[in-house]
DNA sequence: TATGAATGAGCGTTCATTCAT
DNA sequence: GATGAATGAACGCTCATTCAT
């Protein structure tokens, strides 16, 4: 009990507070072994390189959020509820990780293709659960019948990515503000969606 | 005649593609020299650093991004046809220099602040742009009369970061597949922004 | 006992034989490490740069030779065998650090001010030891009563800074030739300091 | 007339500014072509190195000074007159060419074997005309018969040695101070060197 | 397992010098 | 002669990684 966190987790911890501090090339790893109060060998231990360690970390990131995003959206009751629980959650993220999301792509270039295509998958995931909702949508008739179930989801996800975007380029913008950004631009997109 | 080339202009075009082949910290000074048939130390005649030629690079493709926007839309007739136009030219845009895109951020964290306040400034300035078509449209009565023109503007200015996030991360994507997604991202917005 | 010294001192006797080979703007750090044994990157284990190194030996060798200076005319009996002995120590010191005494010179523009006010501090410190040595003198009857102490003091160690000079633009002298210039100079400066 | 000054003093002049403020090695030669007026080229037209100028420069300050030396003393009646005289030459030389003088020990360890000769040589000299002042002074009955000229030369040169050495370790000693100081020690070698 | 001293490849930058004009 | 754009060798320093303990 004394000792709840693994080592491991230490780590990953201590590498989420130093990437996102400096970035990704700008991070040392005595830096992080220091933020872990460890030895800069041991991070050797658990993570085979300093590209390794950001992968992992990455990876977390990124399953907890669709982790958060599944259970969520489960328990709204409508496509619409469903879709706007999606954007706030994505805000949320957005604002809680900018850092680690601009990291993301300080250290873009270093991932490897694997990598890459494992981040697309995740990106399709995602988009393939929007569009499912959507289809829940029209079914229930909270959509237009005739929308086009491909296209309106990647509506949404582009507005989605729109956040990620202005969430990095915008050091100011607080969670509020852009909730309410994001809620406009989902409006406009379900105006498009709605039966009329 | 034989030397059309300014010097200046010879290392932009050679930092374009090394920067883009290894992002800007694997990018090394000599291979942009090489690249550009000069000697390492000319690039200091013209540059004072790397992140300067970066910015330098940066900031020439953005201001031409900028003036191509500006004098294409002018030649097109209606608010949604502009809209259209200026998703296409984004579609261009990211597909042509995808490379440096990426490199932007890989270098993001080491643009100064008075660099990402232009940036910033560079984005509310195309957002402006797209509000005034907006209403153009709304005066026209090509949008409907009650469209919040602000709101319009951030989905569609969203749905132009969409653009960046799939091009950034997806390598195969290439410029019709691309431009074709994003008409459907925009059918759905304008869908929501028309009158019924 | 295999490994008497630590790896600093072998450092700083490196540093030491580089610096005097080369001057302080000649020498290589890779060169240091080569003649220290050890890697380029340990150096910087130790000294944070090529000048804090510099400045380290620097100290290192003033402190030994104030002490030497300290412990040796404490051995001697009267106020002229006292200040034999020190200008004997200093022709020997001069020749031993030869080098590293013109290094002293090539580096000094590099010197923080910090460390010239060291410097400035360890001269005051041995013309106040000359000075008392000459006031013992005074009392013991040794040099005539009417004698500015001050002054002599002064007197003497210009004799000691002449020794500097000379060993500085003078390769070719020896110790002992050296030291013969150097009784002859003391021997008129007793004369004016002695009673008649 | 209006180009009083050839190119070479011209450059002369400036190369003395700028060695004086950065000392030899942090000296550039583009500051110096700006500071003389010329282009960076055109210093190689009249010398051929760095090095090259900056020996000049030192020859031409040293020659300067030796001529001072040899005029301003034929001038002066008696040997501890004219001695009195090279002493404070030698304190005016030091406050008006300290950054210079500090110069040349930063740019000794360049200084071609050759040229570390000449030094020696006019160190020589200079001691030359110090040992036939004294000895002038011993036939004059100003220092008692039995004196040592070539010893008392050394002692003298000695002194001059310490103007140096206070010079150029003291950035705060202002001409009038140094002055006084060494006096005081030329005093006390006078004393040894004169009748009782 | 954990460590941290040691490493050395690697790179941005400087600046004396050259040479075509 | 005068110029200054172009050059590239040179070097201080960093930091991810290793390995003996």
């Amino acid at each position: 009990m004394a000792e709840e966190k693994s080592k491991r987790d230490l780590i990953l911890d201590a590498a989420a507070v130093v990437f996102a501090k400096h970035g990704f090339h700008n991070a040392k790893m005595e830096e992080i072994a220091g933020e872990a109060g460890v030895g800069k060998g041991t991070l050797y231990e658990y993570f085979s390189s300093k590209q390794q360690l950001f992968q992992e970390l990455f990876v977390n990131g990124v399953e907890k959020f669709i982790n958060q995003i599944n259970t969520e959206t489960a328990k709204c009751p409508g496509a619409i509820s469903k879709l706007r629980k999606i954007a706030l959650l994505h805000c949320h993220h957005m604002i809680n990780s900018r850092d680690l999301t601009r990291v993301t792509m300080d250290g873009h270039g270093q991932l490897n293709s694997d990598f890459r295509r494992w981040i697309c998958e995740v990106q399709a995931q995602k988009t393939k659960l929007i569009k499912q909702i959507i289809e829940e949508g029209i079914a229930s008739g909270e959509f237009r019948p005739d929308l086009d179930s491909q296209a309106a989801a990647m509506a949404f996800s582009g507005a989605m990515a729109s956040i990620f975007h202005i969430a990095i380029f915008n050091d100011k913008m607080d969670e509020a503000s852009l909730a309410k950004q994001v809620e406009e631009i989902a409006d406009v997109i379900f105006k498009g969606m709605q039966k009329m």
